[in-house]
DNA sequence: GTACGATTTAATGG
DNA sequence: AATCGTAC
């Protein structure tokens, strides 16, 4: 097979050469088609269109990690498309994703060309843009490559070991009826769930107390809380119990109780709009702001998408294009004037740990001031994207923060004020991102204050806390987990969700939080135990470290995956040499209470409860 | 009614 | 060393 690295014009005039251009996404072909105009052909390929045969020995693992491939369910007529259409063209240009996995499509579609011996004479190019404007896409054309092979060898690493893993582990668990299905991500979320719930359940509440104090100065009314009393610092944990905290207000005094302005320290700040979307900010965000499940947030933007109405909802990067930025800026001058206009554009670093950047962040694909008629899920999802971009591209927002120290006029107990005051709105004029703790600093704000100043305590009020455990994951606070770990995809994050409870291993509660089942505790306990490695969280940080060393050609594709496959071979043995029983002794001594709550036997080990 | 074969991974796309 | 669905 020849890949030439010169093309000929991408549009001869009037001579009717025919180009087939091939991309991942129908909608994406569509545009690229008018672009290109007449001459070229442009299909889609839907994606991948060849997977391993979902059987067992489809990795040959004594035999260099041969694959057997096949042409997935439904592919075969995009396929036959291509083939029709290049059977008409000169040449053919594979122009799937820039990123890993769109170089393994283009891959696919080349070798299954070749066995269809239908390239004779065709010039084969690999082309890749960032973006889906003309300008683009045409630079892309002049610009053509060959296939990256060793991008391609780390897709097959990585396909490999997923297989390898998911079809040698699953097995097990069908035999001993622990669970359904194990996998690299999925096993981890699990897990992740798992883990949480264990440390909800040995968390220890601690009691603290804290005090209160309603103050008035030059007739104003603000609050005011105690730092120190009788000499002793007062912090969050200092007053543990009733007793302490009536000897800290014999300290204090009665109200009506006179004080004075000791300190007063003044500041500027000021705060930055949160970065665009990706898929998982999108999805962490309409969950909060919205309620919506990550599956229905991805199918309104799939619907958005389609519309022409914002950019690929699948993405891990926070830049825009420039004609993007260009035109925000524009809008936000237009609508709320100059002050809302940063001098430089906002630059946001795509921070997610293994991102390939193929695309932009997701916004809406245009900024005039027309907004498009919209059903209701997709009118208030375009709302969030729309403000979200427009506001990543506008000012600070500036505060005037004060903290004033008060002291009782008997010298015995200091209190501490803050107030906040928005001075100019910037960005959030438009949009506020939504936080999870609802500890969202709310805007406090104070008389004007001056050392000195008297001020009269007219109450104070005791209150007792307790520490909280840390909260069960959300779907949306579980999929910003697994990207900050590098595990799952934005094109799986809601599948994984979907996938986790659909296995039994999880369930959600009113409020959607996540809890293990029965189910998930045991086949947590025995990944732990058995499969620990392929478990651990770092496990997926080392595999992208691998890959990486591929991509570059600094690892050979099949060292790589022997090193990999020699220790997980010996556990998967291991594993399957391990007698039920024993088993079950290793479930049960970690995990009796949570597998038979109701049950009575007595776990003759630790007096637990025992089962099976 | 019984025997027997399939079950399973993650990541592209809609 | 389980369970479910399908073929016989």
């Amino acid at each position: 097979m020849h890949i030439f690295t010169k093309t000929n014009n991408y549009l001869p005039k009037g001579v009717s050469i025919m180009n087939l251009l091939i991309v991942e996404s129908p909608s994406k072909a569509k545009t690229i088609e008018k672009y290109l105009g007449a001459g070229w052909r442009v299909i889609a390929s839907v994606g991948h269109v060849r997977d391993l045969v979902p059987e067992n020995g489809s990795v040959d693992t004594a035999h260099n990690f041969e694959m057997k491939w096949q042409i997935m369910a439904g592919k075969e007529k995009q396929i036959k498309l291509i083939i029709d259409e290049l059977k008409k063209a000169d040449a053919v240009y594979l122009a799937s994703d820039p990123d890993r996995e769109g170089e393994a499509i283009a891959w696919h579609i080349l070798d299954i060309l070749k066995a269809k011996k239908v390239l004779t004479g065709k010039k084969v190019y690999r082309v890749a843009f960032h973006e889906i404007t003309k300008k683009a896409v045409l630079a892309a054309i002049e610009n053509p490559r060959e296939i990256d092979q060793n991008l391609v060898d780390a897709y097959m690493v990585r396909r490999a070991l997923d297989y390898l893993i998911g079809f040698g582990i699953s097995p097990l668990l069908w035999r001993r009826n622990l669970g359904k299905s194990a996998g690299r991500v999925q096993s981890v979320a699990v897990k992740l769930v798992v883990d949480r719930e264990r440390e909800i359940e040995s968390f220890v509440p601690v009691e603290y107390w804290s005090l209160a104090a309603a103050c008035n100065a030059h007739g104003a009314k603000f609050n005011a809380s105690l730092v120190s009393a009788n000499g002793q610092k007062i912090e969050k944990m200092t007053i543990g119990n009733k007793e302490q905290m009536d000897a800290v207000l014999s300290h204090v005094g009665v109200p009506e109780i006179a004080a004075t302005v000791i300190a007063i320290d003044k500041k500027k700040t000021s705060r930055r709009a949160a970065a665009p979307f990706t898929t998982s900010t999108l999805q962490q965000e309409a969950a909060r702001k919205l309620y919506f499940s990550s599956k229905r947030t991805m199918s309104v933007a799939q619907k958005l998408y389609e519309h022409g109405l914002i950019t690929y909802m699948r993405t891990d990067a926070t830049n825009l294009s420039a004609d993007a930025v260009n035109d925000i800026r524009a809008y936000i001058g237009r609508i709320y004037g100059d002050a809302f206009v940063p001098k430089s554009p906002n630059i946001y670093v795509t921070k997610s740990k293994n991102a390939q950047e193929a695309h932009e962040a997701i916004r809406p694909t245009h900024f005039d001031d027309a907004m498009p008629n919209l059903s209701g899920d997709e009118e208030k999802l375009y709302n969030l994207i729309w403000k979200r971009t427009i506001a990543c591209q506008m000012t600070n927002a500036e505060f005037d923060s004060v903290a004033a120290d008060i002291e009782n006029n008997a010298h015995s107990a200091i209190f501490h004020a803050v107030g906040s005051t928005r001075t100019f709105d910037g960005f959030m004029r438009v949009y506020t991102e939504s936080r999870d703790d609802d500890a969202d600093a709310a805007e406090s704000k104070l008389p004007a204050l001056s050392v000195g100043d008297a001020v009269v305590i007219t109450e104070l009020t005791p209150e007792q806390h307790f520490t909280q455990p840390p909260a069960r994951y959300t779907e949306a606070s579980l999929v910003k987990k697994l990207e900050e770990l590098g595990i799952g995809r934005p094109s799986t994050y809601a599948t994984i969700m979907s996938t986790i409870v659909d296995r039994g291993y999880v369930e959600q509660d009113k409020q959607r939080r996540f809890h293990p089942t029965s189910g998930g505790w045991v086949i947590a306990a025995y990944l732990a135990k058995y499969f620990n490695e392929l478990v651990d969280v770092n496990f997926t940080a080392k595999t992208e470290d691998t890959l990486d060393d591929v991509s570059n050609g600094k690892q050979e594709k099949v060292a790589a995956l022997r090193a990999f496959w020699t220790p997980t071979e010996s556990m998967i043995d291991g594993a399957r040499g391990i007698k039920t029983t024993e088993i079950i002794d290793e479930i049960n001594h970690v995990m009796h209470h949570h597998l038979f709550p109701d049950g009575n036997d007595k776990c003759p080990k630790c007096g637990g409860k025992l089962g099976i």
